[in-house]
DNA sequence: TTATATACAAACAAGGATGTATGTAAATAT
DNA sequence: ATATTTACATACATCCTTGTTTGTATATAA
């Protein structure tokens, strides 16, 4: 074989990655050999270490495709809206966040990877305290959209925005946990707008 | 060595599924050996083939040891408390479940392995099944006590039981996810009893 | 009391998986 | 035009891990 351009290079960089993601979600992270990957990828374990120290840097690498950009997004719709009600922007971006899993199988297989097959110990667990960290900023967001709620009249007068905000992290981490899960789609998949209304109708004043 | 009595196995038995949990927890079902298992237990591979097929049996053991003895403890909780508020009782299944977790380390390491420290594929795979029917059940159950509660006119008019049976079971589920991944107790720990108070108080008659 | 099944330990065989080292042809720098 | 990287493929050595087989001392049954 001959050499590649940079172009070219980078190209085979993102088969590896995107090979990974598929064979880790039909086999689970640690069952996956680089050999697998590589073959998926219509390429040899040379370039899989050519672009990548070992499976877990080639791990971090997929997820931060989807995570990363993922945060963004959310500080776009939640924030930059002055004219949408607050209560209806959150509706918005949980139900959001649901259709991109049902649109994007890039999202849903590494959602799928980072919920149920892989196991978060020695290197892989700084992954986990990656994901905590981002809960803080999450439900940190969600506060300040209850706060303006409040201040705009639009919540039941008895709650207060820090304990909604967790109450709905909550919900919504757990919601996204059955959909994934619930990949026959019979326990949440088919309503989750219905699921997701009905929790933010518990918090609108009325 | 010499051939042990019919209890002498029996503990052994125990003590080989002691320590598959605690050597779970630590390095992950994937890259836990049987020879790190049988070490933990006092024994060689051996003892661990004698009383288990191989890994996957081991494991499903260790967590039916836990998990099916907890769904007959929320039975009893829930349903046999005909002198107690229903939203009440549900209130304190939920807070009771925590500290379980709190007292009882061979639950909390259960949960934790089941939650982060294994990968749901192959032959694994069917226990994420078994979790998803158990959901099903659960939320029954919860359907069953705010149906009670709003006989009772404990219920916010406006709020159906099934919807918050489900909202109830996904704010749960993400707590108890949360709880097991914040292990240094900054995110929900310090204050799990609050959350849930909250979250009750939601769902509530003024 | 003898035969057999039990509860393991120890030894064996075989197949991966990983990391590294080496080879190499073409792109790119000089 | 030549030298040097680059982007891989190929080959190698090592280390587990697993499953199975064999051995064995002793409960237990008959």
């Amino acid at each position: 074989m001959a050499r590649k351009t940079k172009e070219d290079a980078s190209i085979t960089r993102q088969r590896i990655i995107d090979a990974a993601r598929e064979v880790f979600a039909t086999r689970g992270v640690s069952r996956t050999t680089l050999e697998h990957i590589a073959t998926q990828a219509g390429v040899t374990r040379g370039a899989v270490y050519w672009h990548f120290e070992n499976k877990t840097q080639l791990f971090n690498a997929m997820r931060e495709q989807v995570f990363l950009p993922l945060l963004d997004r959310m500080d776009d719709s939640l924030l930059d809206n002055p004219n949408i009600d607050p209560l209806t922007a959150m509706e918005n971006v949980l139900k959001n966040t649901i259709a991109g899993l049902e649109s994007c199988a890039i999202t849903r297989q590494t959602y799928e990877i980072m919920m149920t097959k892989c196991e978060y110990v020695d290197d892989l667990s700084i992954a986990l305290e990656n994901i905590l960290i981002n809960c803080q900023s999450i439900v940190e967001k969600y506060i300040s959209v209850y706060t303006r709620a409040q201040k705009q009249g639009l919540l039941n007068p008895q709650h207060q925005p820090e304990q909604l905000a967790m109450d709905t992290h909550l919900f919504f981490s757990g919601l996204l946990h059955l959909w994934v899960k619930d990949f026959k789609g019979t326990q949440v998949r088919a309503n989750t707008n219905a699921i997701i209304e009905a929790h933010m109708q518990l918090r609108r004043n009325k």
